[in-house]
DNA sequence: GCATAATATTCGTTAAAGGCGAACGTTTGG
DNA sequence: CCAAACGTTCGCCTTTAACGAATATTATGC
């Protein structure tokens, strides 16, 4: 009995996720005439079909996902062997980051200083949306994604969550609206505030906060990128709800000013992960203790 | 860049584990010439050496322990998946079980029992000493090891041990070993013992009560095999220190009695099996709930 | 220290596997 | 009922793998 034959196991892998011989053939730049012999020889192989011909598609038999399923962990093994040796291979290490574009710069910055003096280290930073950014740490484009919105991990996005960071809330605005002798109450129903965006975790909180105070916000505008939540509140819009660390710099200026700090909320930063065999070594530098997240 | 050859990587794996390309090739019934190309090409395609050629030795680079521990998790899984398709073949079902060769007959029909009428299951049923056993569930030649001496799960032997039963220890001889109004210290030093063999987990227990009881044994034989020790009890060499199950006909016949019963000594049954993607769904007949044991 | 056995590497040749494209068969939908 | 979209089959060609002999290297015994 010849032993299983990986390439054309491939080619089934590729084909069962499409669902098509043409569409497979095109992703795989061979012919569908050859797909089509390759996998029947995989099926002469393992002595059973691995797909039912239904007119001219192509379903999974239970063989068939019983081998897809084996096949995925195969082939995701082997790529991560080759995202392994590739981040190896030359002298300058390399730490390819993702951030989510509307999370903090200060943050950002905090978390990556312990390599930005190192000559002989590259971060590569990019950011995008938690879609692209999970994606690409999937397929290990990436070492590891920042956020402020930890995911929910399963089964099939086996991530691992690591709390970076914990910043206080804060009331922060320009002098002129940071008017003095008010409450907290006061405050917040007077002045226009710049709220998180809904689609952010802690605005959630922030929510919960103004209806226990019994307070009708007046909403300025509602942002989900940090950086514009600065500009926002250094042009005076209205009082942003934020944590300071993002206008670090303007609170030092004195160009902008912690009106109240809002103890009840904080808003926490964590690097997500994802298991790997031989994980970037710098990263032990950025992350103290692994902690799993979600099931098995 | 073409993908990685999973061709070149069994190879690789096989070399890698004999540490010599000569033996590997034996193994593989191939020319070595042919492992040394198709090595070296997996090699230029990875970028990177796997071995460290030290005169006539291949020792491993640490890219190529890398690329080992990948390829052991790759081609195990492949085993798996071919594993998992053969015993989906054919009509009859198969459970092929592994019982320690001193393991008590009637505690493995029990277990069995549930198959047993059936015409449409197969049970392939071997005995042997714990380690091959182990080796051939490790193998995937078992789905299931009987014991009742459970093992240690560690990273290298992910075992899941599942507690079938647990059955009461007696003493227990011919009638003419078992004289009336006599204490449990009374019979245990005056009658010839028969114990579980050192090797037994019940013997430390064993041990234990009797030291407890100030008893000073008289043992007539240390016995591993429980088949034997039915017979060795039959013949009336001593008091057995065993299950009642194991000698349940002889009871039943008034052949041998039950002088005792040890309620501080259980003696308890396990069914060890290993994480597969897609058990044998038999097993699911005779195990409920399976349980993680050891460490991750 | 030298011969020898054991091992890895190189190279030219041969065998096997994979791939191509055209022709054919089948299903689906207008 | 025809055309488009697929999957399958088949003969031919290309690429890859394997072989075996020659070569190089290094431990080991004498």
């Amino acid at each position: 009995m010849p032993a299983l034959n990986y390439h054309h196991l491939r080619y089934f892998q590729v084909v069962a996720h499409e669902g098509h011989l043409t569409r497979a053939a095109e992703q795989l730049n061979i012919a569908q005439s050859a797909l089509s012999s390759q996998i029947r020889r995989l099926e002469e192989r393992l002595g059973q079909s691995l797909f039912e011909r239904r007119g001219r598609a192509l379903h999974l038999t239970e063989a068939g996902r019983i081998a897809l399923d084996h096949a995925d962990t195969i082939f995701a093994t082997g790529d991560e062997l080759l995202a392994t040796l590739q981040q190896r291979t030359g002298e300058r290490q390399a730490l390819r980051v993702g951030a989510l574009a509307t999370l903090s710069r200060n943050f950002q910055l905090r978390f990556l200083r312990p390599l930005l003096g190192r000559s002989d280290v590259e971060v590569v930073l990019r950011s995008g949306s938690a879609a692209e950014l999970y994606d690409a740490l999937m397929g290990l484009q990436l070492d590891v994604v920042l956020t402020n919105d930890p995911p929910r991990a399963d089964a099939l996005r086996p991530f691992h969550v690591h709390r970076i960071d914990e910043q206080p809330v804060g009331l922060i605005g320009t002098p002129d609206h940071v008017v003095d002798g008010l409450s907290l109450a006061e405050r917040l129903s007077t002045a226009p505030l710049l709220l998180p965006a809904r689609s952010v975790g802690l605005r959630t909180r922030v929510d919960a906060l103004l209806a226990s105070l019994g307070v009708a916000p007046q909403i300025a505008a509602e942002v989900d990128d940090m950086a514009m939540m600065r500009l926002l509140a250094r042009e005076g819009v209205g009082l942003a709800i934020i944590p300071p660390i993002v206008v670090r710099d303007e609170l030092d200026s004195g160009q902008l000013i912690e009106a109240d700090r809002l103890t009840t909320l904080t808003e926490t930063f964590h690097a997500v992960t994802i298991e790997r065999r031989y994980p970037n070594p710098l990263l032990s530098l950025l992350i103290d203790a692994p902690k799993r997240s979600g099931h098995d």
